[in-house]
RNA sequence: GGCGGGUUAGCCAAGCGGCAAGGCAAGGGUUUGCAAAACCCUCAUACGCCGGUUCAAAUCCGGCACCCGCCUCCA
């Protein structure tokens, strides 16, 4: 398998520094707000990613942080923070925020398919963890204290720049924002602060104050994964300052490099440009749901757009990937029923094809395309040889096997309602008759409601609409 | 200003030196009571523009144009 590795600019073979066991830590969602459709693009990535490395036989031991403190609106040293802020606009206390948003975040990842992390570590749980790595920086000079506030010094690690090409030299801090009077370096950052008008505060040896951004994620991922991990993932934004401030302090604080393979997701546009609220291109996961593109449709367009391409997110876009998920779960839910005469032998070439040119794509960097055409080759094949039972069994296995990484062929069973089923018997009946006119009157009725029927030599196949 | 990415058929999108994957849409067939689903056929002498290297370039090199992102809260 190889991977980009934004810190090389290459792609890389991956080797875990344990054999068989992948340390992953994916930055999670700051829960102030409802998620958008361009979160979970990152979210998406880390768990197709984290679903192809079990593929191959890895166990991932996978955290994904929740953070819900820290997190400021306007920089990285002043401004509110975006949880406080959230809170005095809907007038809640910010753990209620956290609280709500973070159950709203839960409840889409499954709703899209998400296999289970090892963890979900929340930011305000994992304070005394933060405040030890500080103290160990300060002892280490690499931290420094200014009244109750703690600040990383960026000149004592020399190699920060390494994973954003931000070198220190070229780096005009200060250019943009206001230089902190208290800092020794304008590009020094916050590990913990004093701000008496912070609504979440914790005792440390500095006095009350609350927790720098960065430091969340070094704590965590230590606490989880140990010093060093095998695969961080994040957005493409989180590369500068986020992660470059991670690496400094960890590397400062255990001496070790903290992660050997870091992946980003770019970004997902909305008809081209990057979502932005004033340019009312702004999608929450909610939005699209309501506008009938629901979580498997959302996930299919996620998950089959290349991690390190940018996306380019269209209702047009949306309805093609209805239609293509509706092909899968078709081509999937006939495995299941077929009365062909292709044996396993004609079979089985068109699978092993299949998978191997599935796994050859997927191992150079998730190249999903190509992927996908291996998939679609195998419908193809498969619906063109039209298999007996034994053999279409054959390829479901293979196929639901193939399925764990993406986790977008498995139709949910149909069901329905007392009403649709009097439909559906009415119109079985109607066609023992041959009243066409009836059967296709009745045709229409259950299309009304969301039920399509289907005429096969067997007799009716009902099945819901998908959305 | 610094850094990075992109420009391939109506739309989306692989390919990154050796006759242009795949999906969606569209047109024509087979099948069907009619449909649907499925399958078959058609659908880029062509890969932003101009030069160059090469037996051979969408793929390498140089220049130009346009688009997007990061550098500042943001996945």
């Amino acid at each position: 398998m190889k991977f980009y590795n934004t810190l090389t600019r290459q792609k890389e073979e991956f080797v875990p520094q344990e054999k068989g066991v992948v340390r992953m830590y994916n930055c999670g969602p700051t829960v102030y707000s409802y998620p958008h459709i361009g979160n979970f693009r990152a979210f998406v990535f880390a768990d197709v990613l984290r679903r192809y490395l079990e593929y191959r036989g890895l166990e991932v031991r996978q955290v994904m942080n929740i953070t819900d403190v820290g997190h400021l609106v306007a920089d990285a040293d002043e401004g509110e923070d975006k949880l406080e802020a959230a809170a005095r606009k809907e007038k809640k206390d910010p753990w209620q925020i956290a609280g709500y948003y973070a159950e709203i975040f839960h409840r889409i990842r499954k709703q899209l398919g998400f296999a289970e992390a090892m963890a979900f570590p929340r930011a305000t749980e994992h304070i005394p963890e933060m405040i030890a790595i500080i103290e160990k920086l300060v002892a280490r000079g690499h931290g420094y204290v200014v009244g109750n506030n703690v600040y990383f010094s960026v000149a004592s690690f020399p190699s920060y720049g390494k994973l954003s090409g931000n070198l220190l030299d070229t780096l005009e801090a200060g250019a943009r924002i206001e230089p902190h009077p208290d800092k020794k370096d304008p590009r020094d950052f916050a590990l913990w602060k004093h701000d008496p008008k912070h609504l979440m505060q914790w005792d440390s040896p500095w006095g009350r104050g609350f927790p720098g951004w960065h430091i969340e994620c070094s704590a965590m991922s230590m606490k989880y994964l140990g010093e060093t991990l095998d695969i961080h993932t994040g957005g493409e934004d989180n590369i500068f300052p986020h992660h470059e401030c991670e690496i400094a302090q960890s590397e400062s604080a255990t001496g070790k490099p903290f992660c050997r393979l870091w992946m980003h997701a770019r970004f997902l546009l909305v008809n081209g440009e990057k979502m932005a609220k004033s340019a009312g291109n702004f999608f929450t996961v909610e939005d699209v749901f309501q506008r009938g593109v629901g979580p498997q449709a959302l996930r299919y367009m996620l998950a089959t757009s290349h991690y390190r391409q940018q996306m380019n997110f269209t209702w047009e876009g949306a309805e093609s990937a209805k239609t293509s998920l509706e092909r899968l779960a078709e081509f999937r839910r006939r495995l299941s029923d077929a009365h062909g005469a292709a044996p396993v032998a004609a079979v089985k070439p068109v699978v092993d094809k299949a998978r191997k040119d599935f796994e050859a794509a997927m191992d150079d960097d998730l190249n999903i395309s190509e992927a996908l055409a291996a998939i679609y080759g195998l419908v193809r094949e498969v619906n063109r040889l039209d298999p007996d039972p034994a053999a279409a069994a054959f390829v479901r296995d293979a196929f639901d096997r193939i399925d764990t990484v993406l986790n977008i062929g498995t139709a949910p069973p149909d069901v329905f309602s007392d009403d649709e089923k009097n439909l559906i018997d009415a119109r079985a009946a109607a066609r023992t008759t041959k009243n066409w006119a009836e059967s296709d009157r009745l045709r229409k009725e259950l299309e009304a409601k969301g039920v399509l029927v289907e005429d096969t030599p067997r007799g009716q196949r009902p099945r819901r609409a998908r959305k």
